[in-house]
RNA sequence: CGGGGUGUAGCGCAGUCUGGCUAGCGUGCUAUCUUGGGGUGAUAGAGGUCGCCGGUUCAAGUCCGGUCACUCCGACCA
């Protein structure tokens, strides 16, 4: 991708409601634009690129527990809210309208009804347990108060999964594999995160975990111990205190955490209501057990930001970068630059199938090239420079900001295969690290 | 729901108290020149229903009444 005809409108002036780094940096490096300052954000082009990125990552871990990606109607039937009782007591937060015909519908805010209706119709025998199926798409929820950027939006996307089982003890295993199968998302996008016990809310469901990304800007108060693995929201873990002792005898610290994720065990209390039965071995009608399984993709985005980010702008982990890499040629109007600039863009893009970002912005100079690079914060950025006439080109690595240089013989790298050596050596350093 | 604040150019703001020529500033945008390794500098431009409705007045961005929206703190929710 050319820089000069990308869509991405970095700005050097932070919006006036941004208080945390990721919605300052999400909308100064062009990545989101606020739709009427109300809880509503439109996606750029840059902002899709990333959102896509982590969104296939969660897709490629879910298939690989055996997943299965559905898409459920946006729009719902009132009339399956009030099946499950949850019409009245979810309240304002849920979006409802009228069609012309004068029928109800909601905007889904969350889809326990909506899938138990996929199921309950096509899903008749234990021989067809058990289902894990997911969706990725839009939810929206009437936030009395939106804000923070992406990480509190009334509109967001949201990986929603529900599985059903023949017993509690098969939802308990797949549970179980949920809970792994998130730790490796989140271990992907490069996050540091604590998975906490949970209180249900009005999802419901008996036993329940959240994934937290621990950063200080988090909305969540949670206690964790650094000796073993526990953790809790202190919805659920009310008395204790900083210093109390964890049950493996270390003491327990509080923090804060963006809540993430959330897997729950549901059990019958939609399957019930709903009429979601199935016909057991002895021919028996019973309601089947089930799990739902939350991602807030679109938080994410933000997560990842405020976990890795420093004074200049973004540092996105390796998995949800905009760009691989971002080549800077320094000044368009000298011609070797330009042309090695070009000709590595080439090599490395088309050839070496980099995913890479070449800034060939004419009317820009050095400086806000780099502070545009900074912004965006693509992990690697080699620059162009006055060094080409000398034979050296260097690389930048985004988050340590060190530099190393490449070489080239100056006289003869305008042959096809010094071109090719060069961008080889790129190639091969970006591999190894 | 309680308490505060704000609506003026794409974005950020001044002007309103004390009514008065053609409504300004910064940034961004367009053009030309300049500069070219850390957001160059200059000149010339484009861009406005001063949130909306009504009132007072010779005259309203400014005063009065109403209304809508947004926003901050809290409560609520996840």
């Amino acid at each position: 991708m050319r820089y000069s005809k990308l869509l991405v409108p970095t700005s050097k002036e932070v919006p006036n409601d941004a208080t945390l780094a990721s919605h300052i940096y999400l909308i100064r490096g062009g990545f989101i634009q606020s739709v009427g300052d109300s809880g509503l954000y439109n996606l750029l082009p840059l902002g899709k690129k990333v959102l896509d990125r982590v969104r296939a990552v969660v897709k490629e871990e879910l298939d690989n527990a055996g997943c299965q990606e559905v898409a459920l109607s946006f729009v719902t039937p009132t009339s399956l809210w009030e099946e499950s009782g949850r019409a009245g007591e979810y309240g304002k937060e849920l979006l409802r309208f009228k069609d012309r015909k004068e029928n109800d519908y909601v905007l889904s805010p969350t889809n326990e009804e909506a899938m138990v209706n996929l199921v309950r119709q096509t899903v008749k025998s234990y021989k067809q347990l058990p289902l894990n199926l997911y969706q990725i798409n839009l939810k929206f929820r009437d936030e009395i108060r939106p804000r923070f950027g992406l990480m509190r939006g009334r509109e967001f996307l949201m990986k929603d999964g529900y599985s059903f089982h023949i017993s509690f003890e098969d939802m308990q295993r797949e549970f179980a594999q949920m809970e792994e199968t998130y730790k490796k998302i989140f271990t992907r996008l490069g996050l540091d995160f604590r998975v906490v016990q949970a209180d249900s809310g009005q999802i419901g469901g008996d036993g329940s975990k959240e994934f937290m990304i621990l950063a200080d800007s988090g909305e969540d108060d949670i206690v964790v111990c650094d000796a073993c693995d526990y953790g809790a929201n202190v919805e659920v873990a009310q008395e204790t205190k900083e210093g109390d002792l964890c049950q493996c005898g270390a003491p327990l610290r509080l923090t804060k955490g963006i809540e993430a994720g959330h897997i729950f065990q549901l059990g019958t209390k939609y399957s019930e209501p709903l009429g979601a039965n199935f016909l057991d071995e002895n021919g028996k009608s019973v309601p089947m057990v089930m799990g739902t399984y939350g991602i807030g993709v679109s938080r994410l985005l933000a997560g990842i930001i405020e976990q890795n980010h420093d004074d200049k702008g973004c540092t996105w982990t390796k998995e949800s970068a905009p760009f691989e890499l971002e080549i800077i040629i320094a000044n368009t109007k000298n011609e070797a630059q330009l042309t090695l600039g070009e000709n590595l863009y080439r090599k490395l893009g088309t050839v070496r199938h980099i995913d890479v970002l070449l800034d060939d912005r004419t009317k820009e100079r050095f400086g806000s090239k780099m502070k545009d690079f900074e912004l965006l914060g693509i992990p690697y950025a080699l620059v162009i420079g006055k060094g080409v006439d000398e034979g050296k080109i260097e690389l930048i690595d985004r988050k340590t900001m060190e530099k190393k240089e490449f070489h080239f013989d100056p006289e003869t790298i305008n042959l096809f295969a010094n071109y090719d050596a060069l961008a080889g050596a790129v190639y091969q350093y970006l591999k190894e690290v």
